[in-house]
DNA sequence: AAGGCTGTCAACCGCTGCGTT
DNA sequence: AAACGCAGCGGTTGACAGCCT
């Protein structure tokens, strides 16, 4: 789209606009001296401002950023003139729309880095992290809404592959081992699991984990995947599959690992460190936004059907579980962000929570979820608003809760094929108790014993 | 024509890491 | 060791243009 208006056309803000510095953090940081100085503007620049940047940075370089706004006379920090030089004054900078070569590499390496927009842009000549950064947001809205893959098969497949050649610090791998974090379900449909794991280094960072507290992880990975197996297809089958998989993850729920990667008081205990960022995100929705026409291929008794907001637990999982394994990739929504989809789930979990009377006995909220967090060893949660927020935001359709499938605002739900349903089912209380994990500090001798009460499918 | 929606872009904000004092 | 200053990163927001109803 060409923007019949230049930036430096948009009307500047006017005075009330100004805004003073000492709003911006760094400011907020710096001597009295420097906070008594002028007002600093914000918004547009204009041409005028530019050329002093321009040509200050021409002559002196790119050094001290605070210097150039002190030197130039800019009412601009340092920051915003970083930042102006940066994406837009740089004379080594690409204009233009990205090509299709470029899309499908910042594909790729958003495969294989998430959203590293500043590594992403290293490999984009004449590409900015922020250009990079705005064109995903906006492919991530688009597939959404169209219910097409954020990551095509075969974009997947060739990063997956190239991922055994490279020698990337944050590999394909490493990203599938996030986005199982995150309960994410963007994983290549042509590369099934049995592709990654005859990758030598597929999977392998199951074992490798960074120290984070496991506490942490199963339950993220859980929350957001495995529900919908019990619901959707034959247990046996997907424990097959989940120990073809995830062989670290039988072996965390036997409390061992092979090799030297044993874990411990809860935690992972890493021989080798962890190569690349790491950073313990909070999970996604992935798939909030999805057609629904593409799960009702696969989740007939997907309880969610029909519902404006399907749990996107429940939604990934069974279609994971339906597609056996043959459609991760095709998930639409996979932001890597949780911010977005939140709020509606949030808002969508209110509503329905005050359409149903669930069964639960969560007397205080109203909500299933509640309950179980509330009376759940899931301190982490507790600790963590928005990882609460996500917990609870899931529908009372979602096995999390408790909530009968009568109640469901699903047609043909079927209650025989989503046994843990069944919120009088005793199992529904072992499920949960078994599906919560010991926090740290309980990291006693037994402080996995209650995973002996996981549903049979994980026993 | 008007209003809503969506896409695009630029800029800001908050935070982190790292080097220096 | 702690405080400070800076650069950089990622997330978010707001403005604007174009399209659609």
């Amino acid at each position: 789209m060409t923007r019949a208006k230049s930036e430096s056309d948009r009307v500047m803000p006017g005075p009330d606009q100004v805004d003073l510095a000492s709003h911006d953090d760094d400011s907020a940081r710096e001597s009295p001296r420097r906070r008594a100085g002028p007002q600093l503007k914000k918004g547009p620049w204009t041409p005028a401002e530019d050329a002093i940047l321009e040509a200050y940075v021409k002559k002196h370089g790119v050094q001290n950023w605070n210097v150039v706004q002190k030197d130039t006379g800019l009412l601009r920090c340092g920051k915003s003139c970083r930042l102006r030089w940066a994406n837009h004054l740089r004379p080594d900078l690409k204009k233009g729309t990205f090509t299709k070569e470029e899309e499908n590499l910042i594909i790729k390496l958003h495969s294989k880095m998430g959203n590293k927009w500043a590594r992403m842009a290293a490999r984009l000549p004449g590409r900015t992290d922020n250009e990079i950064k705005n064109y995903w947001n906006t492919r991530i809205k688009k597939c959404q809404r169209t219910s097409t893959p954020i990551y095509p098969a075969e974009i997947c497949l060739q990063a997956s592959n190239e991922d055994q050649h490279e020698s990337a610090d944050f590999s394909f791998s490493e990203k599938l081992a996030n986005d199982l974090l995150h309960g994410n379900g963007l994983y290549d449909p042509s590369s099934t699991w049995g592709d990654f794991i005859d990758d030598q280094e597929a999977l392998s960072y199951a074992p490798q984990l960074p120290d984070v507290s496991f506490s942490n992880l199963p339950g993220l990975y859980f929350e957001s995947t495995n529900h919908g197996f019990v619901d959707q297809v034959n247990q046996a089958e997907v424990l097959k599959e989940s120990e073809i998989s995830f062989p670290w993850l039988n072996a965390a729920i036997n409390g061992t690992f092979d090799g030297s990667h044993a874990f411990s008081n809860g935690n992972f205990s890493t021989s080798r460190p962890m190569t690349g960022p790491w950073k313990m995100e909070l999970p996604s929705f992935q798939f909030a936004g999805s057609d629904p026409n593409n799960w009702s291929a696969y989740s007939r008794t997907c309880a969610a059907q029909g519902a404006n907001f399907a749990d996107p637990c429940m939604r990934s999982s069974a279609a994971m579980a339906s597609a056996k394994f043959e459609h991760m990739c095709m998930i639409p929504g996979n932001s890597g962000q949780l911010e977005e989809p939140l709020p509606e789930a949030h808002a969508v979990s209110s509503a329905e929570n005050q359409q149903l009377s669930v069964g639960s006995s969560s007397a205080s909220t109203g909500s299933p979820c509640d309950a179980m967090v509330e009376t759940s060893e899931l301190h982490f949660l507790e600790r963590d608003p928005n990882l609460y927020a996500l917990v609870n935001s899931c529908s009372p359709a979602s096995p999390l809760c408790q909530a009968s499938p009568d109640e469901l605002p699903c047609s043909d739900f079927s209650s025989a094929a989503s046994p843990v349903f069944v919120s009088d089912e005793p199992t529904i209380l072992q499920y949960e108790k078994g599906f919560l994990l010991p926090h740290p500090e309980d990291s006693g001798a037994d402080a996995f014993s209650h995973w002996n009460a996981m549903p049979p499918i994980f026993q």
